[in-house]
DNA sequence: GCATCCAATAATGTATACGTTAATCGATGC
DNA sequence: GCATCGATTAACGTATACATTATTGGATGC
């Protein structure tokens, strides 16, 4: 056996700007440092991240499709603002997808080996609320359950369109998380899908998950209101 | 009031090559003129399509997000070709999303005015059946009443993704139009919906459509099974 | 003083040029 | 005769140049 290509390289393609763009812009946006309704330049953009327009655009295209940005025609992109409507559209969908996603997962019948990732993110969740509350962590491992469980189901298709989604949430979830309550009751519903999951009940899955869903949008729906936010 | 700009381009901007290039691919690709498998070279589509690499490479990317075809670093773009594990995944992504936008939609009370376009479907599916049957016909009068039902529900962004994925399964339709029963049972089915919705019913909109779709999965399965379709 | 027009400018949309990578094919050495 | 190496080539990935369009500010005419 030889080599088909340099040893500097194997396996590693060098990276393409456009993937390095995309990937930046995005954590940009998520961690809300082009904040939503900002716009902004191709020219901008690609002297930041020291590259030319052209993968910048690419990346643009991309995440327009993923609903973060949206490329206004001769004035760049503007940064998505989420009105409490596309909130109810988020919560909708999530509402829809995520109970299927568990159901799909529960019929597997998968052993604790499986959903390892599952297991850990919820004693996180619990950890972060034993004693002083830490609410960066606990949402951090929210993220991570959700994002398992959509991998774990077994339908990539499924999987892309949660996270998706999720993505476009994650703004307002990480605004409103200290204006909720401390997500005691979130966590212990958490815990109660795992458990109906090794179980291999997937009504009951499908019911808890989709109660737990169903209650955190009327939850956010009520601190929107409440505090009138109009855009986030 | 005065214009802001020449009368012959008032409200029609000139359109872009990259959504022309990208409209003329979609098109190309659901028509199966592109058929799945295929390996296309940017210069290729630019040189059909009369215009350079640059609009081709951000349709492509447009594309690739919408899953009929894969850009592969170096080699052009692969279009997609579904496999029988790709025909599930789709349809438990239908059977989630279409039930919760019936659900939405009967739950709006909407009258016979708003579903105007569902009725015309209905009918024209109908049409399609009595007499010689034409099978083209009835299934662009079933994709019509899916996608108005879509757009009808409320929420765009679970009206996206079901289109999406119906696009992706477009040409695995049309190819097992010919191989499958008689849609009758099928046709009775939409107009028991539309029913259903007219009524006001909810609960009975969601589980009949529910119904319908997993009764149209399971005979697309048994179809794929039976001829032993490998990729479409 | 106000509206209109024009010119300058800035940013996008598209084309093209350049550099890099990977594959192919022939030559060479064992 | 086979494997390996190297050169050639073809296609992509990126940068840049050019064309187009929309906006803005100032000048002009009424």
């Amino acid at each position: 056996m030889y080599l088909s290509q340099p040893l500097a390289t194997m396996g590693s393609r060098a990276p393409r700007s456009t993937d390095t763009v995309y990937a930046r812009l995005k954590q940009h946006i998520l961690d809300n440092r082009y904040p939503p309704g900002a716009q902004i330049l191709e020219s901008e953009v690609a002297a930041a991240l020291n590259a030319s327009r052209t993968p910048v655009r690419e990346a643009f295209v991309r995440l327009q499709q993923e609903g973060l940005l949206e490329i206004v025609p001769r004035h760049g992109v503007r940064i998505s603002a989420l009105s409490p409507d596309d909130m109810r559209e988020i919560y909708e969908v999530l509402m829809s997808l995520e109970p299927t996603a568990v159901e799909l997962l529960a019929a597997r019948r998968p052993d604790r080996t499986e959903l390892e990732s599952l297991i850990t993110s919820c004693d996180a969740m619990e950890a972060a609320l034993a004693g002083e509350p830490d609410l960066q962590a606990w949402a951090a491992a929210d993220e991570a359950f959700h994002l398992n469980l959509a991998r774990l189901c077994g339908n990539k298709r499924l999987a892309a369109m949660i996270m998706q989604v999720w993505d476009q949430a994650h703004r307002a979830r990480m605004f409103t998380l200290s204006l909720r309550p401390l997500p005691v009751r979130s966590t212990e519903e958490h815990r109660a899908v795992l458990d109906a999951i090794l179980a291999g009940d997937v009504e009951r899955a499908r019911s808890i998950y989709h109660a737990h869903r169903k209650r955190g949008g009327n939850e956010l729906t009520t601190i929107i209101e409440k505090h009138g936010i109009q855009r986030l």
